[in-house]
DNA sequence: AATAAATTTGCAGGTTTTTGCAGCTTTTAT
DNA sequence: ATAAAAGCTGCAAAAACCTGCAAATTTATT
């Protein structure tokens, strides 16, 4: 059996069934697993598949998500560092959707070991390609134009769970409407996940504070931590200071 | 012996059986490794074969590895046309994960009202889309590898469903093993949606056909539809066929 | 036809590639 | 925590390769 030839086949398997066992390839082709992973490691130094332990995946399946030009990108980034830097090893994290908590996924250090608990599909698909981390998934209805899961039997779900910690990706906050939203099964399941947390943090970029919306989400009061790209002695914080918000 | 007549045969040789041996070529033709060698050399240098350490690979044979970006795109495409064709408005569609389901999801008609039922990321995020077609997501813990949700949970859910129709994108059938996976977990919730579909229809690209792999998902019999891109007059079918099934 | 020139071939030797194995470390699962 | 599986490293044997050279063969020329 020539090595191209047995590289060949390797790849046309891995394609064709998206993820392959050293164990597996090793007997189907007849050789010794030192020389199956010598391939995969090879083709994975080519670029042609993923290696991981234990065997190889196709690449097309794992593709990473195109990070196209999102609004922000940079202050959204500062957020995500500070927002990354809350969560420990072993927690429970619950976390809407929306384009800072994507970044924040990706923020995330390498050897993280938490559950991250989301009903939105884009943070889920940021999740999932971390290497240590779990990830559970709120089903039931997804909303067109939030990406993220609503309805009764969300709610349900989320209301189970206790987590150690929050973190609302938000549209409009201000002393006095508190938390706000435009759409209306949003809002539910933001609120679901509020009260199913011990400490709650909303990401915001400045831009939004002191903005409001049509339905409110919670009072600044339910808020434990607020963090935005601007330093923490900033005084446009200080009347959510005044009412015990710890800034970051 | 002449050098070309030696050529033409070695050219021929490999064309005909894709692959060949220094080794075998040597006592085949009676001439020394050597000769074999610097043949294979000037054929390569030619561009007539590919050379490589121990014999030659023919240029057919590399190029068409090498060639499409996801696999075998088009063959894909055909078995999602005929697959799409099989839902009617109104309908309550649980499918799987897997390439040839996304194809499916792109092929589905724009003005189609049907309810999509799936624990595939990816899958979601192709319905998701879809301007006027419902989409449930069933929730869970994320299976990293293969991008959808598995669990106890999930399992439990979809089988308080019941779908009119169910679409598995799959990775091994035949007529002895039945239909057959690699990842157990995967395994569980292909089962639960078999279990509660009123009709199952296995979406496969031929040369998934007469394949297993280690664990069973349920037998043939169980199956309604089989869809792959060849005619169904294909006498690769006949087995299914004596088994009840509908060949698309 | 004979001979010179050019090409091809086989071989000796030394080098590189490939492969499986043993021993040890890392990762994963229970 | 502990055991099993997978991975890594270095090694050694076999196979394949390369280089240079001389013998053999083909081709060209007189």
């Amino acid at each position: 059996m020539l090595k191209q030839e047995r590289q060949a086949i390797i790849l046309h398997q891995i394609n064709l069934h998206n993820r392959i066992f050293c164990s597996d390839l090793c007997t189907q082709i007849n050789v010794s697993e030192d020389t199956i992973r010598r391939d995969l490691q090879e083709l994975s130094n080519n670029g042609k598949i993923i290696k991981v332990h234990g065997g190889a995946l196709s690449k097309s399946f794992h593709s990473s998500i195109n990070s196209t030009q999102v609004y922000s990108i940079d202050k959204k980034k500062s957020i995500a560092q500070k927002a990354a830097s809350l969560i420990k090893d072993g927690m429970f994290v619950l976390t809407s959707g929306g384009t800072t908590i994507i970044e924040m996924a990706k923020a995330l250090p390498e050897n993280l070991h938490a559950t991250f608990i989301t009903g939105s599909l884009p943070a889920a698909l940021e999740y999932i390609h971390h290497p240590t981390i779990e990830v559970i998934f709120i089903g039931d209805k997804l909303s067109k134009s939030s990406q993220i899961t609503v309805g009764a039997e969300a709610i349900t779900k989320i209301k189970q769970i206790s987590a150690d910690i929050c973190f609302l990706g938000i549209n409009a906050l201000d002393i006095e409407h508190g938390l706000t939203d435009n759409d209306w099964e949003v809002v539910q399941v933001k609120r679901a996940m509020i009260e199913s947390s011990r400490k709650v943090v909303a990401l915001s970029i400045s831009e939004k504070l002191n903005t409001s919306q049509n339905i409110q989400v919670c009072k600044v009061k339910e808020l434990n931590v607020l963090i935005s790209e601007l330093t923490p002695d900033n005084n446009v914080f200080d009347s959510y200071k005044k009412e015990g918000i710890e800034v970051l």
